[in-house]
DNA sequence: TCACAGTGGATTTTT
DNA sequence: TCCACTGTGA
């Protein structure tokens, strides 16, 4: 089996260079570990917790470790373990690699007394969260739900209080919306539900104000490591302070130039505060990178010099000088499509690669369009990442619902979602009806049914079907905790109805495909079920965290589509950058006119993560034209373009301009193409270098 | 007034 | 692609 080159990291050489060494050994105390672009940061993570445990006597439960992303985690756990193998000795049993979201879970479980909440809390995401401010604000203008929605959560983020959030109002829809989120806090309070931020807002909240609770966690945790330090916003800064405490015994790892995630609350100041909070502080720099050759690197560093700088760090490799960069105008962006997927394929035959060393990164979803086109023209295998996920859709999120709610009868909105699909009868004016009951009453719709104030207002056609109903729930309330899981799945799902549901709601073709979903995701909750060995109503309750990783696909050869800044994180031997237009890259919306420096730098950042995602060759486009309703719009190329040909350091250029190609030209090249192919087919292949 | 088809426009995303 | 908005026809 060919492993190939863009899903495998290029191998960290199991020996250290110095300044990697020097960040895994220092214990002194609190520790930043800026780690450049492909600089083995990952590594030296892992290599840390290994060293903790092997050489300095550190127990695995004294250990935690925080990532953004489950799959983060995930890598994370299976490299420490694979280092640990060879010793034995040790059990890493207890040891804590989780995002801050688990963490926060783990947490709230264990403290959900002091906190007024159910140990059975549920976890609201962000659908269940904008139905409910649509609930509070009786509106159907989407659009102001969504801003309401982002503002309400940076201000979690930001550690503002309702009450600050009022006062601090500066116009009129930020007085409503301080008002709503007062509201929100409530109405999901009752329901004994918190949302994602409440997961590292409320624990926060707790350490700060229980020294009891406080003193307990600073004793378990005698060292934290923190991923990706740059994506944390002000609340997880916070969390890491208090439960590091006085020791502040931790290491941040991350990058200034790869912070890309300010719009959804995270802020570089905290880099500044690691330096004015913990004066004492050591800063290592990793400006070594194991992926990108030369001019690759030059061009980033380029970029990035433009921005003001926080910590000077420039990166640099032992790769050798590699290609020139190449910058290619495009006519519009069917030329751009059409263009990129043939030289693509030119390229792939020339370099004898395969189709997973490619990726097309983009600024916006939208511009994957004209590519799949594009590649599904020339039959080019491709993946699209990012896209729905899977426990988004709606045959997901249906079966969820009656999850949540076996955990938590106070769940609203899961008894909304589950108690509506499929259709028992039950329609918008009982529920609405009951809504009005619970709301007086100040009780969950499920608890209100039981009520005899209820039951006596009620007709019994409306009551009849609700009985019928919350009594099937307890029922199996009963035997999640109870009985095996995978049992109790197979009976709740058939009980439920869903199949014949699906096929009587959709067309067979539709059915089929979401009934294969529902079937898959119940085979993959039995499998979580067996592996930890719990009860069904354990495996319910951290499970709007989790996503499902082991779905594969990942070894596919296939080309990768991605936005930029789904792409951080990842490597590919040879990338194409599009849409590289002022405009789009940088990003500009009508409404802003004056440009923000601090949006204009975020977006330099995005173009310097989209550089550093490629390790052997890198392809620019742009397009002098684009559609823009039924006429073109003239473009320029990005800035940033200009930005990364010359790097002051460096005797050349880093990029080359390649001139258009003519139709005709084209039609030679994939003629040249094909015949190169078909040639090539007749020879033993080479094996590609695979590392 | 509603349902529906057609059209035009588009930040970025994890938990 | 997806979603919101527009205009038409009943």
């Amino acid at each position: 089996m060919t492993s190939h080159a863009s899903t495998q990291k290029t191998t960290q050489k199991m020996k250290l260079n110095p300044q990697q060494q020097q960040a895994v050994d220092y214990l002194e105390g609190p520790c930043l570990v800026l780690a450049g672009a492909g600089s083995g940061k990952t590594g030296v993570i892992t290599q840390k917790i290994a060293h903790l445990i092997n050489d300095c006597g550190y127990e695995p439960r004294h250990i935690v470790a925080m990532t953004f992303t489950n799959k983060a985690a995930k890598e994370m756990q299976e490299r420490v373990t694979k280092i640990m193998s060879s010793n034995s000795q040790v059990n890493l049993k207890g040891l804590t690699i989780s995002t801050f979201h688990s963490f926060g879970v783990h947490f709230l479980r264990a403290e959900a007394k002091h906190l007024g909440l159910k140990e059975k809390f549920s976890i609201l995401d962000q659908d269940d969260c904008f139905s409910i401010l649509q609930e509070l604000c009786a509106t159907t203008d989407k659009a102001l739900i969504k801003t309401m929605q982002s503002t309400i959560s940076l201000w979690k983020n930001g550690q503002i209080t309702p009450e600050q959030a009022l006062t601090d109002a500066k116009d009129e829809q930020e007085l409503q919306f301080a008002r709503v989120y007062a509201n929100y806090n409530g109405t999901i309070k009752a329901y004994q539900a918190v949302d994602f931020d409440d997961l590292i807002r409320l624990p926060v909240e707790l350490l700060q104000s229980n020294e009891e609770v406080c003193n307990r966690w600073q004793a378990k945790i005698r060292y934290m490591l923190v991923d990706e330090y740059q994506d944390t916003n002000a609340v997880q800064y916070q969390l890491l302070r208090l439960l590091s405490g006085i020791r502040a015994m931790f290491t941040a790892v991350g990058d200034d130039d790869q912070a890309i995630y300010a719009w959804r609350g995270a802020t570089l100041d905290n880099l500044k505060l690691l330096q004015t909070d913990y004066p004492r502080l050591k800063l290592i720099k990793l400006e070594q990178n194991y992926r990108s050759t030369e001019r690759i690197l030059n061009a980033a560093n380029a970029v990035i010099a433009h921005n003001p700088k926080l910590f000077d760090k420039k990166l640099w490799s032992e790769y050798g000088e590699g290609d020139p960069i190449r910058v290619i105008p495009m006519a519009n962006e069917d030329e751009e499509a059409e263009s990129v997927v043939m030289r693509l394929q030119a390229h792939k035959i020339s370099q004898n690669a395969q189709f997973s060393d490619y990726a097309i990164l983009y600024r916006g979803n939208h511009q994957a369009r004209v590519f799949e086109q594009a590649l599904r023209k020339e039959r080019v295998p491709y993946v699209l990442s990012g896209g729905q996920s899977f426990f988004e859709r709606a045959e997901i999120r249906d079966i969820m619902a009656y999850f949540r709610l076996l955990n938590n009868i106070n769940d609203d909105p899961a008894f909304i979602r589950a108690v509506t699909t499929p259709k028992r009868g039950i329609g918008a004016a009982t529920l609405e009806h009951l809504g009005q009951y619970a709301g007086r009453r100040d009780t969950s719709l499920f608890e209100a049914v039981f009520e005899t104030g209820f039951e006596s207002i009620s007709t019994p056609r409306q009551l009849g079907p609700l009985v019928e109903f919350v009594e099937f729930i307890n029922t199996f309330e009963e035997r999640a905790a109870r009985d095996e899981a995978p049992e109790v799945l197979d009976d709740l799902i058939k009980a439920i109805g869903y199949e014949t549901y699906l096929f009587d709601q959709f067309d067979e073709r539709q059915a089929q495909n979401k009934w294969k979903n529902v079937v898959d995701f119940m085979a993959w909750m039995k499998r979580r079920a067996e592996d930890d060995n719990k009860k069904l109503s354990e495996v319910i309750q951290s499970m709007v965290l989790i996503s499902m990783l082991d779905k594969g696909s990942q070894e596919e050869n296939v080309v990768r589509l991605s936005t930029l800044h789904a792409s951080k994180g990842l490597e590919y031997p040879h990338v194409f950058l599009v849409g590289v237009e002022e405009g789009l890259l940088p990003h500009m919306s009508r409404d802003d006119a004056l440009e923000d420096p601090n949006r204009i730098e975020e977006e330099r950042r995005l173009m310097y993560v989209g550089i550093t995602r490629a390790r052997k060759s890198l392809h620019i486009t742009w397009c002098q034209k684009r559609r823009r309703g039924r006429d073109f719009e003239n473009r320029e190329a990005s800035r940033f373009i200009k930005e990364m040909a010359h790097d002051k350091d460096a005797k050349r250029d880093n990029l080359k301009e390649v001139p258009q190609i003519t139709p005709k030209q084209r039609i030679e090249m994939l003629k040249a193409m094909l015949a190169k192919q078909a040639g090539q087919q007749e020879l033993p292949l080479k094996t590609p270098d695979a590392q």
